[in-house]
DNA sequence: ATATAAATGCAACTATGTTGCACTCATTGT
DNA sequence: ACAATGAGTGCAACATAGTTGCATTTATAT
């Protein structure tokens, strides 16, 4: 069943040019694995027990995928980070949904970002987050 | 100097019908003397020593007067909330400016926001949280 | 002045995330 | 295949933001 989200792991850490470890490839599947973003809490619950990790690597690891761009984070209002596999590199300019009633998260593809803000003069711009609330279909 | 904070300060929470104490007034005023949205931190630095100040009361009081519409607080990457008064009530629908040099925070009043984003069929749309980042004019 | 509920202070706790250092193991060159 | 090497990992300790329970104080209404 995970099988294919390992050997896409794999391949992509690997093509990346990056150590191939059990750890990576564990975490990189069971990111690819979801349809939202989760957080360091639930990877670490959905590891399969034969892949034991400690929290430190599980947050080193997380650090070195998104540094390379296979993974990005995403803030919420809860102060907790959650991860989601990136399936096209470069694809991180994108809005997020949370849902107040269950927290998870997900990724909205469509943005209509506009890049020229009225920022204060002397300010330049850089980038922008953004995330949409409301209630996802289950706590509708 | 900061003595007109101080009165705006206890009308803002008397005209409210909330308990007018030394501790309200203070935060609050702190909140209205300043430009950008500072954090629980920042907010216990500005206190005069005169009013000394339990870090849990801080937080009680923050909660206090964001639920009684008197401040709002903001959501930040760095995990850490930011606080800033309400000068018009209701108008916590801006968008925030986040300095990736210094990490200030200011408000953005000028925000088209529109309401109509693409949410996957059966989500419910509540609100919108919005932060531009980049540099501002001191860290350019 | 007094009663009362709201606000405060203190101690202990939780939760997320970080740092330093020793040890292991994936990779590279022979 | 085998050894050398440095990247990756595990463990312990730490840092920071924020929370909870309970006893004490105080602003307000009577």
């Amino acid at each position: 069943m995970l099988s294919k989200f390992y050997r896409t792991a794999e391949d992509m850490i690997r093509h990346h040019g990056g150590r191939v470890t059990p750890g990576r490839i564990g975490i990189l599947a069971a990111l690819l694995a979801e349809q939202q973003a989760i957080t360091h809490r639930e990877i670490e619950q959905r590891l399969p027990q034969s892949l034991p990790l400690d929290r430190v690597t599980l947050y080193r690891t997380l650090e070195w995928l998104v540094e390379n761009g296979l993974i990005h984070k995403i803030t919420s209002d809860d102060r907790v980070w959650r991860y989601n596999a990136n399936l096209e590199p470069q694809s991180h300019q994108h809005a997020h949904f949370k849902c107040t009633g269950c927290a998870q998260v997900i990724c909205l593809d469509s943005l209509p970002i506009e890049q020229n803000w009225p920022l204060p003069s002397g300010y330049r711009f850089q980038e922008i987050e953004l995330t949409v609330k409301g209630l996802c279909a289950n706590c509708c």
